[in-house]
DNA sequence: GTTGGAATGTCAACAAGGCTGACGTATTTT
DNA sequence: AAAATACGTCAGCCTTGTTGACATTCCAAC
């Protein structure tokens, strides 16, 4: 291996994989700590934020393409549903075409709720999008999408494209 | 604001913030997956493997110092603790200045699982960063730097330095 | 020296939210 | 009519977070 093929790939040497990993690690818990406090005071968890976020995000979505997105088991996904529908932040209408799905919506008490979430993530995340400059956030995103499984970047990518309709 | 001002402020919209947010999501599976999978066969979960990753890099750390690492209480860590302990992974000394602390470290058991775990998370990380390049993982890491809560910042750089030398 | 407070760590009990397995009920498809 | 699909539910388990009560140890003030 030439000097500059090792130069090159300085950058995948093990303390530098470390230090991303103990990065995301820790950034995570930044990620997560603003909305927590928000479910905190309503008695719900982070099952419920990502219930609320990507019913928000697909509305008339069915019980079967969120579990897909949430990659858990119908039970653990039901129990929060049940909560969020009694609470009447999540409404529920028997599918139009195929009566036996359940579309899921956003009520306009779950909408406000969602909006706060969002805009205590959001408020960090920007912080920190800023801070490192628009050339760091492409990297930031490309990174994560690489490191994501094939099927949840397939996912990704239908949102994205959901975005730019 | 000029053109050029909202032009440079892009990166920043909601949409933008959006998908930084689900990538961060999607993508925080993925970095868990395959250390899931090892800890499983072991009857572990998460809470085990960062443990052991903290106590592999901090050797002689104590149980407090940990503490403020991992960001959970002394009860839920004394609890992964003591089946770690017990299972041979990880070594008691009680403190030689002062002997309220306990001082851990890894045994030769925990360090190869240690290692096991590094392998497989690492091997996921290093493809992310090979696929996207040298620019885009420095970009990955300020951007989560500039996401965590400052404490986390210091322990962050803190590890860093340590690293250096 | 003794004593009282602070720090360190342990044990017990509870809750959230994952999981598996089994089963029931509509509804649609074949 | 039979098979497959979408969804809900009951029961029970595990991990990992929480709070509360308690033991040990150190240190500083008296």
């Amino acid at each position: 291996m030439s000097d500059s093929d090792s130069d090159a790939l300085l950058f995948l040497t093990d303390a530098q994989l470390r230090r991303g990993i103990e990065a995301m690690f820790f950034a995570y818990r930044g990620f997560t700590e603003d909305p927590d406090r928000i479910l905190a005071l309503r008695g719900y968890g982070r099952a419920h934020h990502r219930a609320i976020h990507f019913v928000g995000r697909m509305p008339g979505t069915t019980v079967t393409n969120l579990l897909d997105i949430l990659g858990v088991t119908k039970q653990s996904l039901n129990r929060i549903l049940r909560t969020l529908i009694a609470d009447d932040l999540v409404e529920v209408r028997i599918g139009e075409r195929d009566r036996r799905e359940r579309r899921l919506t956003l009520t306009p008490e779950g909408r406000a709720l969602e909006r706060d979430l969002a805009d205590a993530q959001q408020a960090r995340m920007r912080a920190a999008f800023r801070k490192a400059g628009p050339q760091a956030v492409a990297g930031f995103r490309a990174v994560l999408e690489h490191m994501m499984d094939p099927a949840l970047q397939r996912q990704f990518a239908a949102m994205r494209e959901r975005e730019e309709r």
